[in-house]
DNA sequence: CACGAGACCTGTTCGC
DNA sequence: TGCGAACAGGTCTCGT
């Protein structure tokens, strides 16, 4: 489900608060019922429930898709994969189906991992780079420039649309973002990495940072059942747009699947080289 | 190294 | 109406 922009969202409203949530910084945790084992990555459900009470959240922050929860003593890190969530909620209320954790807060307030498909993960280490080492860099990075990105994509003999979902590469693209970026780039999903003359990879570069930026501006994608909130899918120029014209050129938009993936483009506006 | 297929899961929508 | 297939925002592992 959630891509950097959604991700950024949660995060910024469990750091912040929104829409009437009290913030989770500062709050230190009661008690801990993990609902569903496979959850947890890591570490095993004794030492969770162990290590858990009675820290204190520090800061919430996002790496990649990473939602980080820097706590007194360990890291807490959830990765939401297709259909994860965070919610705040009273300490009252009756436990909603999918809730895979539930983490007991001060303030009569308790934090949910809700995961209807149980791909969404949890881990909680004294190590976070252990969990977040391989992830390439912040798309949004102010260090993170064309002529970087550039070098990257000739380290690589691949096709753009793979590449660009590959987290070690760079961190927090999915399949919405990776195809409106693709699209706002003039580039065809299966171009080459290292095909890309600078100027194409600068406007990739801008692309990524732009649909992103949008992204979060929108706080997030809202699509089918399991997130809400946002409302970039009203935005969206070639995700799940298949056959309809495209708003450049009138061509209908067409759907091929890569890497297993679905993958949304202009033939026309997007052409292969 | 690059890529495709299968696995992990449940819920919704589509096609007949 | 019913029922199976297709599909869904992700990532891991295995085989070629």
């Amino acid at each position: 489900m959630p891509e950097l922009p959604e991700v950024e969202t949660i995060a910024a409203g469990l750091r912040q608060g929104r829409a009437g949530q009290p913030s989770l910084i500062d709050r230190r945790i009661r008690q801990v019922h993990l609902l569903w084992e496979r959850s947890l990555a890591w570490p095993s459900p004794a030492e969770f429930y162990d290590w858990l009470p009675g820290q204190v959240i520090g800061d919430i922050r996002r790496r990649g898709k990473f939602i980080v929860f820097d706590l007194s003593q360990h890291t807490l890190l959830v990765h939401l994969r297709m259909s994860g969530d965070l919610l705040v909620e009273p300490i009252t209320a009756p436990l909603a189906p999918h809730h895979r954790l539930v983490i007991d807060l001060d303030g009569d307030l308790r934090l949910a991992f809700n995961d209807a498909r149980k791909f969404g993960r949890v881990w909680l280490t004294a190590d976070p780079q252990s969990v977040l080492g391989s992830l390439g860099p912040e798309p949004l990075d102010e260090a993170f420039t064309a002529q970087d990105l550039h070098r990257m994509l000739h380290a690589h003999e691949r096709q753009l649309k793979p590449l660009l979902l590959d987290q070690s590469f760079l961190a927090g693209l999915g399949n919405i973002y990776a195809d409106e970026a693709l699209h706002m780039a003039r580039l065809h999903p299966l171009t080459i990495s290292n095909s890309l003359s600078p100027e194409q990879s600068q406007r990739l570069w801008q692309s990524i940072r732009q649909v992103l930026e949008e992204g979060i501006l929108r706080n997030g994608a809202s699509i089918d059942w399991v997130y809400r909130g946002g409302d970039y899918q009203h935005f969206f120029k070639v995700y799940q747009r298949t056959g309809n014209p495209c708003y450049n050129c009138g061509t209908p938009i067409e759907r091929l699947v890569v890497g297993q993936r679905s993958t949304h483009y202009c033939p026309n506006c997007q052409p292969l080289k």
